[in-house]
DNA sequence: TCTCTCATGATATTCAGTCTCCAGAACTTA
DNA sequence: TAAGTTCTGGAGACTGAATATCATGAGAGA
């Protein structure tokens, strides 16, 4: 269990340890990602850069993405239909509650899965790389409003 | 525990119940989810139409699949990197266990999860719909196969 | 058989994500 | 601090799964 000491100063360590260069658009999505409680997309952390550096595209927040994905210091949750999120606080993977109203993305708490994957590993005779563990529902906000309505 | 007693009709049955036509392509398309044991692919399932009616589209495959989600009768696992995959055999959402090699999806027996869902609930104050369970790892063949060489 | 819909097929479109190219910036070494 | 090398950023084109549009064709009840 990790305790989130500084995200962002682990991230930056691990980059240069394995040789990436450092830019002030780079850090700026760094900071985003280890400064953001929610689980944004690409396109949301490319908005938040450009308050800062204007001219910064989508390619290079992509590009920086692939870059932390590479040295696992990023989560990607990918969706389909939807556009893909990205977790930079807890970079290894864990269950998702996910609200089908809302869009928000939350991390909650649940034990147990580690045995589940052990079991599963011995019985299937898998080697388990890693897993996917979402739950879609309405949150309490949203159960709220609805039945308000 | 549904018994898989005739898939195939079971899917006709809802058909018929909520008001969709049968045509040959949709017919076609419904057997290749109720025999197919893997998780095909729309491409996929297009490639088996096409040899008994060669005229049939990909947009007649994705429109009769949002047909069948629409009424319950096939499960879409989605993928941002690749194509979606569709089980027509257990349209309920079920854990899955895939192979990053070969891409071979299975379904692995696993209790304990509906008690996890149970308690998360309570906790987290959602009103759970479903879920997603997938094992990322490497199938017992893909490791021979890579130990071997 | 007629008629009203719905389904099909062909094509265009969308959209997240990726690729390419090159100028310029960041590190390295002296 | 200057030169040389390698990496990064920006612009725009491109990809590929999935969806939308629309004219034509087929299913099914009356």
């Amino acid at each position: 269990m990790e305790k989130t000491p500084d995200r962002l100063d682990s991230m930056l360590g691990k980059l240069r340890q394995t040789g990436f260069r450092m830019t002030p658009q780079r850090l700026a999505i760094l900071k985003i990602l280890a400064e953001s409680n929610g689980h944004p997309g690409a396109e949301q952390i490319h908005a938040a850069v450009r308050k800062n550096f204007p001219t910064t595209t989508i390619a290079t927040v992509y590009k920086t993405l692939a870059v932390l994905k590479s040295i696992g210091e990023v989560l990607e949750i990918e969706f389909s239909g939807d556009y893909n999120r990205y977790d930079g606080k807890k970079p290894y993977s864990h269950p998702h509650l996910i609200c089908i109203k809302c869009k928000k993305i939350v991390d909650p708490e649940l034990a147990s899965l580690a045995d589940m994957t052990e079991k599963l590993a011995l019985e299937s005779g898998y080697e388990l790389i890693t897993h996917r563990l979402d739950f879609y529902g309405i949150c309490p906000q949203c159960r709220k409003r609805n039945s308000g309505v």
